[in-house]
DNA sequence: AAGGTATCCAACCGCGGACGC
DNA sequence: CGCGTCCGCGGTTGGATACCT
């Protein structure tokens, strides 16, 4: 038994939406708003269209303060380090980049980033495109370590339009983001179980620290890599990684593929197999966006922690840290 | 110029979670 | 507690366009 359809096919509209009908919708939420209910939404409207398509179109395409297009090289750099943080949770990285849609965000690392800084990038090794990107993360991070690009310093609000400054000053973002990777608050609001061990209930001022220290520290940390599998399908596994050796061993001896970074298998370890130098990752042809890995600082009893991709069920490690 | 291929992106699909009854 | 409904999300599709040979 299938789920039984929102919608009956045969009578909704589909496809591209006209002029008439964007009109429509934008004119009745305008004055009406969704009323909270998308699926009765099309009906009010007048349009022979599926709520969840009303949906979409509003959010995508509609709605007001939408930027499509024209990504600058700081969301670039906010899209990567998420993405490469917390893999595709195009809805939080999107509350990132409040003028941006998901699908947005998604359709542009699908189609450009993605490649810009794994794919293409590597067959174009020493092409002034390759050395331009990679003298822009060297020059954008004079004095701190070359594989990692400057990132934002979130401790301001980006500048973004207007009244769209929901940005980190009023942590709804980060609260939700750390909710989505475990977390859990209080009735007061404060949390106090993201960081097992910790001492401190964590308030919205140690919170935005936490997340400045954790942009600083992606920005200074030395190489040194923590990658816990234990958080990927690879079961019990824990590699404390020196260099891109121990990361390139772990792959060769774990078939799975790491959660979230399946593109890697696709445009480098592919890559490798018809490479003639004996199967070794090619790792001076990676961007220099991609290593080290960005580690999410946690606090714990002895200050940070670093080098913990949180990933599902980043906070169980967390509560139950690596024996020392 | 024509045909083939690659790229882009709006829209669709289906799943999982939240919520109300 | 179970069930049904709705919402939101991430993955995928397919048409339009650009680019290449």
């Amino acid at each position: 038994m299938g789920r039984a359809p929102c919608c009956d096919k045969n009578t909704v509209k589909r496809g591209p939406w006209s002029p008439e009908e964007d009109a429509k919708l934008k004119s009745y939420i305008e004055q009406n708003g969704t009323g909270g209910n998308w699926i009765a939404l099309p009906k009010k409207v007048g349009l022979k269209r599926c709520g969840k398509s009303c949906r979409l179109r509003w959010l995508n395409y509609l709605r007001p303060n939408i930027k499509h297009g024209g990504f600058s090289e700081e969301e670039d750099r906010i899209i990567c380090s998420l993405y490469i943080s917390i893999g595709s949770r195009w809805s939080i990285i999107a509350a990132q980049l409040p003028e941006r849609t998901d699908n947005d965000i998604k359709n542009y690392w699908n189609t450009k980033l993605k490649k810009k800084l794994f794919g293409k990038q590597r067959q174009k090794q020493g092409s002034k495109k390759g050395k331009e990107i990679k003298s822009m993360a060297v020059s954008n991070n004079n004095n701190q370590n070359p594989y990692w690009p400057e990132l934002p310093i979130m401790q301001q609000p980006i500048p973004y339009s207007n009244n769209e400054q929901k940005f980190i000053n009023d942590h709804t973002s980060i609260r939700k983001l750390l909710i989505k990777l475990g977390g859990n608050f209080s009735e007061d609001d404060q949390l106090t179980n993201i960081v097992p061990n910790s001492q401190y209930p964590i308030d919205n001022l140690s919170m935005q620290l936490m997340y400045q220290n954790h942009i600083n520290f992606i920005s200074s940390s030395p190489i040194n890599y923590v990658l816990n599998t234990t958080l990927s399908p690879l079961p019990n596994t824990k590699y404390n990684m020196d260099g891109p050796a121990e990361f390139e061993h772990m792959i060769n001896n774990n078939p799975q593929k790491i959660d979230g970074l399946e593109f890697l298998y696709e445009d480098i370890f592919i890559d490798k197999s018809a490479s003639t130098s004996g199967g070794n990752l090619d790792w001076e042809a990676m961007d220099p966006y991609l290593f080290p890995l960005p580690p999410i600082v946690t606090l714990n009893d002895g200050g940070f922690q670093q080098g913990v991709i949180l990933q599902e069920g980043a906070l169980d490690e967390l509560r139950y840290p690596m024996a020392q």
